[in-house]
DNA sequence: GGCATACATGGACGTTTGTCAATGTGACGG
DNA sequence: CCGTCACATTGACAAACGTCCATGTATGCC
């Protein structure tokens, strides 16, 4: 599927009662729908996750790790910042369900989660070209 | 293609001078890419301007209206936010080359620009299964 | 010209975010 | 059992963000 997510029609232009449409309208029959507060929120709280250079640059080592998956341990040293900042950063990754934690004994390895980066994906997949469209 | 952007090859937990690999080592052999800081900076720009529910719901709005385009005279009202507000998202949009402005008499029609959005879901296409790695 | 409309901009203010130093928590290893 | 290592958490602080009100700018209509 591509986007079957609920949607709750707004009336959004609706021609105001006896009015000729056609004529000021600025946007003729844009009764189109508009996605609930509660997907919005959650995808949002996603995108907030990947707004970071540094979040950025995490998750494509993760993704280009052996096995996808990588300790922590040397990457404060690879991008310049504090062991705190790293772990604030992936708490965020993983709290956004971007990431795996798994501990091995003394280490944290990480993974990419591909479902977490596939919902993202997915909202994407927007009808950015003419075609197949609400109203 | 998917993933042509260029990388810096990343010291990342090298082998520490003699010391004999794969006894107390956390990740054998990972001698991974990093992501350089202007393409990662550039991509968490985009995603910014994606991590607010109300523009996760403007860009959603314009995918979903007639022709992908939309004057945003009603927006307002329907997502519940002053005009400055709305404007002030828009240009957010706007900067970060996911929507096309265009001036139609009073009003300005926002349309959703397909390669913006292409530019950030080629980058959520990382491996996130075993396979195809760098190291 | 003068006025109304549609949108952008500037200022102000509370909230959130990213960063680090310091400290806490678990897991080896001698 | 005590020290060390890897990582998480807390507190503090500057910077950025989202929101609104008030104002500016441009377009269209009378």
């Amino acid at each position: 599927m591509t986007t079957t997510l609920p949607l709750v029609a707004a009336a959004v232009g609706a021609p105001a009662a006896g009015m000729p449409d056609g004529a000021d309208v600025c946007c003729p029959g844009s009764l189109c729908e508009l996605l609930p507060t509660r997907p919005a929120a959650d995808l949002a709280e996603v995108f907030k996750a990947l707004a970071d250079p540094t979040r950025v640059r995490l998750l494509h080592y993760l993704a280009f790790s052996a096995s996808g998956t990588a300790c922590a341990c040397h990457l404060p040293e690879a991008l310049g910042i504090s062991q705190p900042t790293l772990s604030f950063h992936m708490k965020k990754l993983h709290d956004a369900g971007l990431v795996n934690r798994e501990k091995r004994g003394r280490w944290v390895h990480y993974t990419v989660r591909s479902d977490g980066l596939a919902r993202v994906r997915e909202f994407l997949d927007l009808p950015a070209d003419p075609g197949a469209r609400c109203c």
